[in-house]
DNA sequence: GACAACCCGATTGTCTGACAAAAGCGAAGA
DNA sequence: TCTTCGCTTTTGTCAGACAATCGGGTTGTC
């Protein structure tokens, strides 16, 4: 009974909430893609809802940074530069870091127990190339992460930011190579933490985002041939 | 002329951003204490707007971290413990950290003259004793070392993180000692950035955090006897 | 033919009024 | 005293309405 799976459809939430999360799915799985507008009222009719709860929920969106409002001319999905998806992959890397440290030198004997067993889930994933399994094995790794920092703030910021990669849309699990390279990285960083070793997990961990950016960046450069006008 | 007194009254924002401005001023100055339950249509009628502006005002400032919504009883200013002050205090002094290096390391010259102005009018504002312009220097200082950082994440973090120190209510400049010793450190910070000394500045940029934590977490110690029930 | 002014449709921003549902509170009853 | 019931308050959500604004197309002029 270790896995206390919430169930998927908590219907006491309130409809904002829920509308709140199939938008960020929406934008996450690139159904609305980096750029496109957002109309109030198609928005009512797919969803279903009222253009209260539509509204409400697109400034929460708004204020996490995954669209961008234009007064008196609604929102569109966030786009995002060259330049600001390396600044979100340093900042990535500062925090993470931080994160790995503070729980390799003051996470809970549990919160390791578990964070092993995420890496272990993952590493199985990418074998069996389960590719929503990955996903979701990685979220959970690093929902411990950020859990194992102790820090709320660290937390939240971490998960707007991860939210925010989506944006780029570029798994940077794609490429083949890299995922072993992946698996290994974040095995590493487990070692380091269940060692209690601070420094090392932090390094491991900027090392893991920094070969992320590299390859990110790299294929950002490449297809950026729809960025000029 | 060098100062661009922006129209206070920009006719142009949207009300509802009004209403954001409203509200955050109105939990910054204290006037909404923390753990105060903010009742729509209370806000309504004392700002003077419809129940979507308020509502989508509070959607932004949940967001923001400043209120807290509890489902179907409506939001509460945001209270903040001691540990969260404390991790707010540590990912304050990792984030500025990063910006006051990458000033130093990057910045433009224009960004660092500016930043010298603004800790010149910090200095004197600090002896002229205005409290309102003491604010406001060091508003400008901050604007002006997330803006040289470079990073537009960090920039948007620290300041959520500023507005949020402000739910700790106690200036952390009060004391009388310690505004002479903020004024000593800002300048050093200035200085190392500067001399385009990353490391120095980052080191500038944490003790003068540490500093500010230590005087806040202690003030909050001593007066912690109305946490209990 | 190019450029400016203008008008019009689409969409947002905002208000009002309405109502179900839930939370909290007080009273009634065991 | 404790539980239960019902009432009041407030939130969550909808529908409809309307002014303001933006963008685009049209018209008119040079």
């Amino acid at each position: 009974m270790g896995d206390m799976d919430l169930q998927i459809a908590r219907q006491s939430a309130t409809l904002r909430t829920q509308v709140e999360d199939k938008l960020r799915q929406a934008i996450s799985s690139g159904r609305f893609k980096p750029g496109q507008r957002l109309v109030e009222r198609e928005l009512c009719e797919s969803i279903g809802v009222g253009r209260t709860s539509i509204r409400e929920a697109l400034r929460q969106l708004e204020a996490e940074g995954l669209i961008t409002s234009y007064p008196h001319r609604g929102p569109v999905v966030s786009t995002i530069t060259y330049e600001e998806a390396a600044q979100l992959y340093s900042v990535r890397a500062l925090l993470e870091s931080y994160a790995g440290k503070e729980f390799a030198e003051n996470g809970t004997a549990q919160d390791i127990h578990t964070l092993n067993e995420a890496v272990a889930e993952f590493a199985e994933a990418a074998e069996s190339g389960g590719g929503s399994r990955l996903i979701k094995a990685k979220t959970a790794f690093y929902d411990c992460l950020m859990q194992g920092s102790g820090n709320v703030f660290v937390k939240q910021m971490l998960t707007s930011l991860h939210n925010r990669v989506t944006l780029l849309r570029m798994t940077s699990m794609t490429q083949p190579g890299r995922l072993n390279h992946s698996v290994e990285e974040i095995k590493e960083i487990a070692a380091a933490i269940t060692d209690r070793n601070g420094a090392k997990a932090a390094a491991a961990c900027k090392y893991h985002i920094d070969m992320a950016a590299k390859v990110a960046l790299d294929y950002l450069r490449k297809t950026s041939e729809n960025d000029g006008d």
